[in-house]
RNA sequence: GGGGGUGUGGCAGAGCGGACUAAUGCACCAGACUGUAAAUCUGGCGGGAGGAAUCCCUUCGGUGGUUCAAAUCCAUCCGCCCCCA
């Protein structure tokens, strides 16, 4: 029986999903996303699902199975907590059955959150955020400066992270010093990040945006905001669909539509990229590298 | 041939006598981020020195003028665009 996960990160376009199946294939393992897109239902095209959907949260890729996909609505509220919840049965569920977790995916936070832990802090509070967001931005930095001076120091100039701020504060009456620990692993964990030429990378996230497009992500969209689920909701801040729903609206051209998705594509690969940089136990793959377990102690 | 317009940093595009190394956007570079994270936010971006304040050099098609001072005015040359013939 394995004790360990794997995990694959990379920033988008990197082929984290491809490697994780060829692993998957090789190892006998599942994949586990890692993506804060993925999890919507109906939005496939533009969060670049793969395979089929063949249970709740569960699909089919080329054979391997793939969690933690499809699991909430458009309108859902979905938060770094609740996927360590989650991806903590999934992880369970695998070892179980004698496979390799494999947790594949690009967003940081989450990774960081299963791998190390997150502190004991409130959950979103609509009342208190609403309240928060009403005043001035001076106001609220000075609030956190006294109340916390660290995390100020941490989240200036950043609204809505001195407003998360002040609602731990507010409501659990510790400030960051007291509240953060150091944490272990949860886990044994091997991670693999992927490196990618940056040049390429970019290039392949441009045409994959177009494709998107021509693939028919704006009808999926409409079909969406059909169903009834508002321009606003939380899905349709991703990549591509908040640009199609300015399009629908007529505040951009169809090839404003396809720039600023790109662009914005572009730079959030970047900011991927340079989350993992600094992150601790990590170890940095080509796309193009072959993993290979076998040759590690642990899986002996 | 006649008339009008235009030429600005990698691109787009403001500025139209002094505060101009020159707004803004894009591109690009770097970064922050413990419960919204495909989110949110910050810095840099002519060259050289410095941690920085700052200092030196070089920019607004070319050249020559006017002026204490020019991307901004004048002359001329070159390129591009439009209209009339």
């Amino acid at each position: 029986m394995y004790t360990y996960i794997i995990v694959i990160s990379g920033p988008t376009a990197s082929g984290k999903t491809q490697k994780a199946v060829k692993l998957c294939k090789e190892y006998n393992g599942e994949i586990i996303s890692c993506d804060s897109r993925q999890i919507y239902k109906y939005l496939d095209i533009g969060t670049n699902k793969k395979g089929i959907l063949i249970d709740n949260g569960i699909r089919l890729i080329n054979g391997i199975k793939q969690y933690l996909v499809d699991i909430i609505e458009p309108h859902e509220y979905y938060d770094a907590m609740q996927y360590v919840n989650n991806a903590d049965k999934c992880i369970a569920h695998v070892l179980k059955h004698g496979k390799i977790p494999i947790v594949t995916g690009g967003c940081g936070l989450y990774i960081k959150a299963l791998l190390y832990g997150l502190d004991h802090a409130p959950t979103k509070n609509i009342y208190l955020r609403n309240q928060l967001y009403s005043r001035s931005y001076d106001e609220l930095y000075t609030e956190l400066k006294s109340l916390d001076p660290e995390a100020a120091s941490r989240t200036k100039k950043n609204p809505q992270r001195i407003v998360r701020a002040l609602e731990i504060n507010l409501l659990t009456k510790k400030n960051t010093k007291e509240l953060f620990k150091i944490k272990n692993r949860r886990y044994n964990f091997i991670h693999y990040h992927i490196v990618t030429n940056k040049d390429t990378l970019y290039d392949r996230i441009n045409t994959r945006c177009k494709n998107m497009l021509d693939s028919g992500m704006i009808n999926e969209t409409k079909k969406v905001l059909n169903m009834g689920f508002k321009k606003d909701s939380a899905a349709m801040s991703s990549l591509g669909y908040k640009h199609i729903v300015q399009y629908l609206d007529n505040k951009l051209s169809k090839n404003d539509l396809l720039r600023e998705f790109s662009k914005d594509t572009r730079h959030y690969a970047k900011r991927q990229i340079t989350w993992f940089k600094k992150q601790p136990d990590i170890e940095f793959i080509f796309e193009n590298t072959n993993i290979k377990l076998h040759e590690r102690n642990q899986f002996n």
